[in-house]
DNA sequence: TCATTCTCTGGTATCGATAACAAATTGGGT
DNA sequence: ACCCAATTTGTTATCGATACCAGAGAATGA
């Protein structure tokens, strides 16, 4: 509706310079607060950049000084609100610092990981937050060792990798759980999951989870699937596999808690009083804190300080060849009201 | 533990050209896979780049064809299982394209969405997707339109804005709900709803409520707080707070889902049972389809859809000046069991 | 007065790739 | 043998900013 006809060549920092009456170089300066420059001359380039509505290209910013203010992320899924949880704590520390975060996901597949990797790698970060609990290729850890911006792992605590590692002992998880169980007298349980060829965290739980309760003596096996997906209905369709398997558990862990919300329609559709003849033990489901009635007995992880913790680890300015950093993060048993006679 | 002492320069594509035999422009074609390279230097490069881990500086590739691969994204919150499923069908159309999505936050703030505006525009996107329902500042619009990339609004589409707009009718969901109610004989309804101030689309969603049930002569109010979190916490205390303020509405629709199932533990707490005492709808919370015992009744609407259309509106090659284009999708009742005798 | 130090500003080369075009090579066809 | 076309490869300029250093004035000190 206006101005000239269109393609109007969006400006460059030359165009305010020229304008400003100064060189690029001046203009660059105060755009970036370095240098010496007269105030006035400051509050004038200012001024000029402001109504022409300049806005820096910082592809070419990044490629001239070798330092984006780009953060790739990789984790699983954006949709899985655990991972969200941690996007939202990485994002909290990057963007007032004016970084930018790179999201990938990788559904738990090491080729897709690999490429991923490539791709945020080739747009020059600053540096790599990545999700551990997976198979990483063979490719992808040389690309990631070929001195590359710092890269942090984060959610498998127990493998710390690469240049610092955020997250959290999944065995732990697992041995909470089946002590928790334990503790209460229950000692016929089972681990419902799915997935777990791939999510090695997930795996990593159920075993903490059998091992120790194999230790106590009690009796201890799994249901798990590699096809079905890891919510509520993947929840419901192996909980009913196991109904239909002979003798009920007195006890099930789930994988997370929307797989033990699926369960638990499961086992009240079925019949089953849930804590009074089996009893649920979730992990991990931030939106089920609050549900209604039956409150699931879960295993919390502050997800978001994972999140914020590996950012500040990423962008943090020190000695690149200290060793392998590893920041573990606390657990929280929820006690809710699923566990038969826990206080 | 092995070669170089350390800084082993990142490799270039003149080192693989010069490793190769051939020129740079060589190598940028092979991997590119335009122009004419025989079979026989293809495979050679080709294998030299392996070999050699190099990684091209996409950076400085689209300084110099002037076209990124990257898709800037704004939404409220990433932690907000709404735009996280919403993010996640945007990244199912991107990331198979080698595309790759900045994620920016805005919290329903419009100078944030400013700042992160402009910080996209410097990453010189292929194109912009960014949630509507906020009030944009002026320089945010005139950023948009400045003849940058494409942009995109997505989730508003009662107020079509940018280069192309994918989103819902909020008046529809409101209206929706109301006639849920009506239909059913409900006449005393209320919207519970929080931040309705800065969420534009929540706000329609009451208004459409609302003026739907005057319209229909029912009677109509709305309980809402700006300082209060748009979660189960937030509608726990807003439902305190209205079984305080006297007579009880005979039906509730609530801004979400969170705060719905927050609703619902209050009523529970407090001895009213639901549905036959107060009916609730929520409006789109995904992982609470399948709760347990108590479904709640709710508005769902087809959220990964809505990120698929606007990455693939926003990455169309049409002609950038046609009118503005806008696609809605639809909205679909779940019955589940907290409205009093619905089907 | 002149050297010396600050303060402020600008020139030049460069970052790593690609667009556009030019050149070299090859293979027929007559 | 020669020319034309097709195929393959290379040269040069450029994208928009910044690192690095040089240079011009102004202010200070002796």
């Amino acid at each position: 509706m206006s101005q000239e006809p269109s393609h109007h060549r969006p400006k460059t920092i030359a165009d305010v310079a020229r304008a400003a009456g100064v060189s690029p170089m001046t203009v660059s300066k105060v755009l970036r607060g370095t240098g010496r420059i007269s105030e006035e001359t400051r509050a004038r380039v200012r001024r000029l950049v402001d109504e022409m509505g300049y806005v820096p290209n910082s592809l070419a910013g990044a490629l001239s000084s070798q330092t984006s203010r780009l953060v790739g992320v990789l984790i699983p899924s954006v949709s899985d609100q655990v991972y969200a949880e941690v996007l939202s704590g990485i994002n909290a520390v990057l963007n007032p610092r004016g970084l930018t975060g790179l999201i990938g996901e990788t559904f738990f597949d090491p080729s897709t990981e690999e490429r991923l990797i490539r791709t945020m790698l080739s747009m020059q970060p600053a540096g790599l937050i990545i999700s551990g609990g997976i198979n990483r290729t063979a490719a992808a850890l040389r690309l990631l060792r070929q001195g590359g911006p710092r890269s942090v792992q984060i959610w498998d605590g127990d493998r710390p990798d690469l240049d610092a590692t955020v997250g959290l002992s999944h065995v732990a998880v697992g041995q909470l759980a089946a002590q928790t169980f334990l503790s209460v007298g229950l000692r016929d349980c089972c681990y419902v999951g799915a997935e777990l060829a791939r999510d090695l965290c997930a795996a990593q739980r159920c075993e903490g989870f059998l091992s120790t309760l194999r230790q106590a003596g009690a009796a201890a096996r799994s249901i798990t699937a590699d096809d079905l997906p890891r919510n509520a209905e993947g929840g419901r369709i192996l909980t009913e596999r196991l109904l239909g398997q002979g003798p009920l558990p007195a006890a099930i862990h789930y994988l997370n808690d929307a797989m033990a919300t699926g369960g638990l329609r499961a086992l009240l559709a079925a019949g089953i009083a849930v804590p009074d003849a089996v009893s649920v033990i979730g992990f991990n489901g931030t939106s089920l804190r609050h549900a209604i009635r039956t409150r699931l007995t879960t295993i919390e992880v502050p997800l978001a300080e994972v999140g914020r913790r590996a950012a500040e680890a990423v962008i943090r300015q020190d000695h690149p060849a200290e060793p392998v950093r590893v920041e573990l993060v606390g657990l929280h048993l929820n006690p809710g009201t699923t566990v038969r006679g826990l206080a």
